[in-house]
DNA sequence: CCTTTAATTGACCAACGTTCAATAAAACTT
DNA sequence: AAGTTTTATTGAACGTTGGTCAATTAAAGG
C-alpha cells in the first residue's frame, strides 16, 4: 500500500540515534516522540521500529554510551599523575560534573522509574558504580569500607538529582559542588 | 446532548482526590489517567475537569497535603522531650522515612521535572526545607552554617531519590538509613 | 530478467489529556 | 406551582502518543 523512500540515504541505527540524541539532550525522554525523530529525518515513524524495537531501546542505546563515557572519565582521572587525595576529589567532582552536563542522560541512567527502560539498563549502573567504588577504595588506600563508599555515592547522587531537577547547569553550581565535595571528603577521612 | 448523573452523590474535589490518591500511591503519576479515576468513581472523565483544571492540579492538591504532613512530622519530632542530638537524628531519619513511605508523593514534591507540575509547586518545597533547616539550626545550637544545612538536605535527598527509584520500602532499608544518617550526623558535628 | 530479501510506508489501534456544546438536575424567584 | 437561572455531568471530538502490520517497492543475488 505504501512506497519506499528513494535511496539518497538509508536509515541506520546511527542516523536515528544522532537525531534522537540532539532532541533528547534538549527536551528529555518524555518530550521526544518517535514521530518527531522520524519527522526530523524525513521518514515515517514506522521506519524507526524497523531499527529499534521500541522507544526505550532507542534511548537506552544512547545512554549505553554514556555509561562508557562515565567509566572512561573515571579511568582518566585515575590515570593522572597527581596525589591520591587530589584524584579522589577529582573523582567526586567529576561524577557531579558528568551528571549535570548530561542531565537527561543521568536521569535515565540513575533516576528513572520507568520499568520498560529499566529492563534495558542491565548492568550499566552496577558496572559504573563498581568503577566508582574501586576508585574510592584505591585512592583512599582501603581506609574506607563498602558502606561508606556507597554512602558517598548516594551523597553525590543527591546533589546531581537535585540540580538535575532544578535544571541548573554545572557551571552555575560549580562552587556549591566544590564545597559539597569538600564536606564529603572530610567526612570520608573521619570515618 | 448528554444527560446528567442521578443524584446519589455529587462529585467533590474530596471524592476525586480520595480515588486519585489510592491509584496514585500504587501506580504513580504517569500511570494514573484522569479517565481511570473517573471510571473508578463511575463518572465520565469530563467531570473531573469541572473540579480540577487539569491533571497536574489534581495531583498537586494531593501533594500539598504531603507537604503539611512532612512539616507536621518535623514539628512533632521537635516537640519531643529528648536530648537535642537524639532529636537531630530523628529529623534526619524521619525525612528519609517520610520520603520512602510516600515515594510517589516525594517524587512530585522534590524530584519531578514536569514543568506543568512545577507550576503548581509554589513555595511547598521551600517551606518544608525552611522547616527542616530551622530544625537543624536549632538542634545543633547554631554550630552548623547554611551551607552545611543545605548539604545535609542534599545527602538525605540522595538516599531517598535512590531508593525511590529502586522501589524498595523504608522497612527494607531501615538499617542502611540509620548508618547513613550516622555518617551524616558525625560529619555535621565535625564541621 | 527473475526472484528473493530488506527497508519503508501509512492506515490502524488503544490510550492519553483536554475542550466544550448539549443537557438535565438542582437551586432559586416569583 | 411554574418559570428561570445556575451548576454539574456527559460524551463526542481533537490532537498526540507508542506501537503493529500488511502492502509495497528498492536493492541484491541469481
Amino acid at each position: 500500500m505504501a512506497p519506499r523512500k528513494a535511496v539518497n540515504q538509508e536509515l541506520t541505527r546511527e542516523i536515528i540515534m544522532e537525531a534522537a540524541r540532539t532532541l533528547f539532550v534538549t527536551d528529555g525522554y518524555r518530550n521526544v516522540s518517535i514521530r518527531k525523530i522520524a519527522a526530523k529525518l524525513g521518514y515515517s515513524h514506522g521506519s524507526i521500529y524497523y531499527h529499534f524495537q521500541n522507544k526505550a531501546e532507542l534511548f537506552y542505546a544512547l545512554v549505553e554510551r554514556d555509561f562508557s563515557a562515565l567509566n572512561q572519565k573515571l579511568d582518566e582521572i585515575l590515570a593522572q599523575r597527581n596525589p591520591a587525595d587530589v584524584k579522589l576529589q577529582a573523582v567526586l567532582i567529576g561524577f557531579i560534573e558528568f551528571g549535570l552536563t548530561h542531565q537527561n542522560h543521568y536521569e535515565i541512567m540513575f533516576l528513572t522509574k520507568d520499568e520498560e527502560i529499566k529492563s534495558f539498563l542491565n548492568q550499566g549502573p552496577n558496572k559504573s558504580y563498581e568503577k566508582f567504588a574501586n576508585a574510592l577504595q584505591t585512592l583512599s588506600e582501603k581506609t574506607i569500607n563498602v558502606q561508606t563508599t556507597w554512602s558517598v555515592f548516594l551523597m553525590l547522587h543527591g546533589f546531581v538529582a537535585h540540580y538535575c531537577q532544578s535544571g541548573q547547569q554545572f557551571h552555575d553550581v560549580r562552587g556549591l559542588a566544590e564545597s559539597y565535595v569538600n564536606i564529603i571528603f572530610t567526612s570520608m577521612l573521619a570515618s
